[in-house]
DNA sequence: ATTAATCTGTAATAAATGTTACAATTATTT
DNA sequence: AAATAATTGTAACATTTATTACAGATTAAT
């Protein structure tokens, strides 16, 4: 598949078809590269000067205070850019390490260039106003899930969530323990202690990954 | 002062002057309101059809939760966009609730109206993006401050943010004890002893608002 | 199929923070 | 200046979460 083929379904190209697309990218110049797990892509507090888009793979965002504490900030799959909103605005630098799960490949556009991609299309434009509104409002939830929830509270508000969309009772976590604890920002055994005590109280069945939930009215108490 | 006098000094119309914010205001429609101390301008939730923006006064933006621990979010006074990054994006819904502590004077924009303003003027429209990013930054900082660090850890920031900046080892707390476990999300007894331990183990004088940092080596400690 | 690695459940203990309550202090109003 | 209200310091106790450790279960690799 072509860079614009792949572009094509990034938030940032929305509404527009690949032709477009490459006709864009034309006036612009960019690289690509390619990583594998593991890599490191950038590092908290490292400097941005272009933007990084992905068009393959998967990463995660991160933040580690110095004693090794970690809170996983977000899975990112298939095409997204990378720290949209910490290019513009005052402070341009990496909020988080952005780190490889799944060898992944990135095209790079120096802020000019980006610049004047954004000047050179409305949509893209707009595009870009959405991927960044919708950054803040992701952290916005983030904060409130982080901040004023227990344990058990982010359980809650985290199954209710998964189950709302799916409209059942059973969901398959897509993480072990140990990443849904880092997700919490809260410790693995903490973790287990409160999806143990759900289950002795018959609020949760869990079964390694599968969680069936039992009473759900239960659930949203824990949910302030 | 004219509307279009009070708006240069918002961000939203930086390196314009009041003629150019004048004739761009001509263009589109937008409203006048003014608020008086403890109203309350949106609710956590409410639905966002446009954009408000304060030309004086002081407001601030708190979430809470149904068992009523607060999170104060923000303190916003002059001019300033309110939640400038709900407006685009996909959920359009105010993230917190803003209470006017000083009287004070706002206009409000709806949506299309601002979109207009957004493409009539390539400088505004820079602006409204830098805005939003420094939005997103903020919150980022703001998960950093809440999920990663003890209430010590927290005062450590706070205080060594503001001697930075003054370069001084004594600052005055803006706010009362009570506001500023708001601001830390966690409850007054416990910050006022997080207050005691680091004056028994000299680290810090208080003295009411007055703070003194003794120690600064030790107080970094605990900025994990 | 066996081994190795990872993940899960659990427990004892420690540390941090919340809850509640009240007295002492300071600021504000009358 | 006195009365009132708001803020601060502190304590006892409860609750939540972290820390550390280890054994059993599951999954992946050989």
């Amino acid at each position: 598949m072509s860079v614009s083929e792949l572009l094509s379904s990034n938030k940032l190209f929305k509404g527009l078809d690949s032709d477009v697309i490459r006709g864009l990218l034309e006036k612009i110049s960019y690289q690509k590269n390619y990583y594998n797990k593991n890599d490191v892509i950038a590092m908290n507090g490292d400097r941005i000067l272009g933007q990084y888009i992905m068009l393959s793979g998967d990463l995660i965002s991160q933040k580690t205070n110095c004693q090794g504490k970690v809170v996983k900030i977000e899975d990112m799959k298939g095409s997204q850019l990378i720290a949209p909103a910490f290019l513009y605005g005052s402070d341009n630098h990496y909020p988080v390490d952005i780190i490889v799960i799944k060898a992944a490949k990135m095209i790079y556009i120096s802020k000019d260039d980006f610049s004047s991609l954004l000047h050179m299309n409305a949509v893209v434009q707009q595009n870009f106003l959405n991927i960044i509104s919708n950054k803040t409002q992701f952290l916005s939830n983030k904060i409130e899930f982080l901040a004023l929830q227990s344990i058990k509270g982010k359980i809650a508000s985290y199954i209710l969530q998964q189950t709302r969309n799916n409209l059942k009772k059973t969901i398959a976590l897509p993480y072990s323990q140990e990443g849904l604890a880092e997700l919490f920002g809260v410790t693995r055994p903490a973790l287990a202690r409160a999806f143990s005590e759900l289950t002795k109280d018959h609020v949760l069945m869990v079964k390694g990954k599968i969680i069936r939930v039992l009473d759900s009215k239960a659930l949203e108490l824990f949910m302030r």
